[in-house]
Order: C-alpha cells, then structure tokens, then sequence
DNA sequence: GTCTATATATTGATAGAC
DNA sequence: GTCTATCAATATATAGAC
C-alpha cells in the first residue's frame, strides 16, 4: 500500500486502533505537546524570548501547523497561566481539611509547597510574565491569584479569632506565607541534602512560629 | 548664530557653564541616562522585549548612538545586576549593627525591606532576568547572590547556636526569610494602608517568629 | 493535519556624514 | 556625540498545495 495513499484518504477512526497511525495524523495528541512545549520554553527564556519556530520545532511539526492548536502566541500563554491557577484553587479545595486552624495552616503549607514543586514551569510563568499579558487576559489571572491568596487569609483570620494565633496584620501574614512557601521553588532540587517530605516539615514550622502559634 | 556652527564647532567645556548647551553634547549625562532607561524598560516589559529602539527612544537619541555607552545589549544587563547586587552587599555591610543575634535578625529585615523599596526595578531585574544572561556574567552575578544569602544564614547560625533561636534548617531558614521579605516588593505601593516603617515593623516581628524567637 | 512559501515588520548592530 | 542609512537575521502570521 503507498504512503500517499494511506495520507491521503479519510477512514473511519477505528481503523486506526492499535496500528501505526498515518504520520500526518496525530489528532488529539499534538495539542498538548504544544502546550507542553510553550510551559517548558516560556520558563526556560521567557514568553518574548521564545519564538513560534522554536515551539514547533519543538513539538516536531513547522510553524505554520501550530496556529490548528492556538489562535496566536498570546492566547497560548494565557491559556496557559489561567489553567494553572483554576487547577491551583480546585487542588486545594479538594485537600482543605477544614476544622482546626492551625491544622489548616500546616496543610496549607505542606500543599502549596508539594504543588508548586511539581509543576516548577507552570508556577514560574504565573509569577514572571504577567507583564506579558494583554489587558484583558491579566485581569482574569489577577482576579484568580487574588482568590488564592483568600485561603491563606482566611486561615490566618480564623486563627487569629481563635486566638491560636497572633500577627501584625492578617493581609500581609498571608502575603509573607505564600512568597516565603513559593520562594522553595527557587532552590529546591530533588536528589539534595533535604527531600520533600523534610522540606514541609521544616516549614511548616516556619509557618506556624510566623503567625505566633506556641 | 547658525545652529550649524554651535554643532560643528569645538569649544573648551568651560564656555557652556551655566549656559544652555549645544544639544548634540550630553558629556557625562547621557551615559546614566541610558542606564535608568535600560533598568526601567527590562523591569517592565522584560529583556528580550526590549529593543535597543526603544531605550534610544526614551533617552531621546537615536538607536546607533547608544553603542558609545555599552558595547552590545547584554552588557546593558549584566553591568546593572552586578553592580545592584555589589551594592546591596556594600549597603548591608554599612549598616550591620554586628552584635546581638536577635538585633541582627531584626536590622537585616528592615534593612532588606527598606533597601529593596526603594529599587523595585533592580530587584525585578535580578530575580527574573538570571535567564538572560550569558554563562560568565551569570556565574558572577550567582556568587554575589550566594554572598547575600550567606548574611542571614551567619545571622541564623549565631543564633541557633547562642540558644536565643530555634529553627529546622539554617540553610533553609535563611532562604524563607530573604524570600519572604523580598516579596513585600510584589504588594507595596505607596500611599496603601500601612506605610513603610509599619510594613517592616510587622515583617522583623514574623521574622522573629519564624526562627523561634520567643 | 502538515507542509512550503511568503508577506510584512522588526530586530541588533555597523558605517560614515556632520 | 548624534544622526541617517543600512545589513543580515529573525519575527508573527497567513495562503494554498497535498
């Protein structure tokens, strides 16, 4: 049977299933190793650095093909940050203990450390190319960083009504939280002196003797 | 007088005191100039955003005449992390009160919080733009960055070791406090609800907390 | 769904006039 | 010390063949 005609000619999907897929047909897959491609890339140089070539070279196609998965460069990156921080917010939801505020504090710490650390590409373009954003899409992410740094508001006013704990001022306890719990990113690697698990626990505490709890 | 004369002429530096100067002659003024536009432009849009049109433009010369300030564009850059990284650490060792553990802790989170304020852009720059570097200039910027670090590690470890501090990790202690002190650069704005001495009041008594300092 | 070819704009850096 | 003009490279995005 000839190349040509195997590009060619449509078939039924199902003819496809568990054979070698005609090499011009990669639908559903090649999407997300765009993605996959842009998080890495756009961490590795920064979003202005990076050139649509390099995504597609990246991903194995030519320039022109990646404009199937994404209207233009911008839509990619904001896609991007904005699934990141709906994924951030549903993960937490999904692990808040609830009850005890100091129990939610060290939760919160342990979580967002082992969040971030798993997705190192992701959380360092949520941080650093803001500034890339279009108007537009920078109010929608803002609005998500804004509900995330609700959480670890609301534990520390509940923590501070309880009286377990005690600081200065519950906004800028919760700002200093998260730079100082985002801030392992920057250092942290796996096969070092500490692993993960020593990492959450030494914050953790960090944590707690932050906002006064004894 | 013809314009054309005043520009083509040379002239002893003395006859321009005090008198408007020819405006093809910026001696000594356009070179920091280049400098402040180079810091502010990579701060906001990022450095590979930039293009040296533009920092021509905001000097108000012309793209060519910005080679008699800097050999080439990443030069720009690493001349100003260096030299924002060289004087941090000169800062610092001008106002370390030495001493006391706790004072020390408590002087460095001011002195960090204040010295950072008051160059945002710098600060911006040094953190996000280590990508951008080329291999040499990005080994000497990193040993100033581990010069810093090792100050509130040596503050850390004094203390540990005096008993008046208890904490999981020197290393990693030091590293949640310069990280969470940094990043009372990404909230503060002037003009806010706590002025800056209140914001660093509130940040040396976290960072009191944070290494068990009862 | 991917390719090649291309339109249009912009980039970093240099040369030479004044 | 600044200007204008320019080179060679590269950018995003589109059009149309297969």
């Amino acid at each position: 049977m000839e190349a040509t005609r195997w590009l060619g000619i449509e078939r039924p999907f199902g003819l496809f299933l568990g054979m070698a897929r005609p090499s011009g047909s990669d639908a559903g897959v090649t999407g997300p190793r765009v993605r996959a491609a842009a998080e890495r890339l756009f961490a590795k140089f920064g979003y202005a650095a990076v050139s649509m070539r390099q995504i597609a070279a990246d991903v194995g196609i030519g320039a022109g093909a990646l404009y199937h998965y994404t209207p233009d460069k911008q839509t990619l990156l904001s896609r991007l940050m904005r699934d990141h921080l709906e994924e951030l917010l549903d993960a937490w939801d999904a692990v808040d203990p609830g009850g005890d505020t100091v129990a939610r504090l060290e939760a919160f710490a342990r979580f967002h450390i082992r969040f971030h650390l798993d997705r190192p590409d992701a959380v360092f373009i949520a941080y650093m190319e803001l500034r890339s954003l279009e108007p537009g899409s920078f109010a929608a992410v803002e609005t998500l960083r804004r509900r995330y740094e609700a959480v670890p508001e609301g534990i520390l006013r509940d923590g501070v009504a309880a009286g377990r704990m005690q600081v200065g001022d519950v906004k800028l306890g919760a700002m200093a939280l998260i730079a100082m719990l985002t801030g392992v990113n920057t250092w942290y690697r796996d096969g070092g002196r500490l692993d993960r698990t020593a990492v959450e626990e030494i914050y953790a505490n960090m944590a707690r003797g932050m906002v006064g709890v004894g």
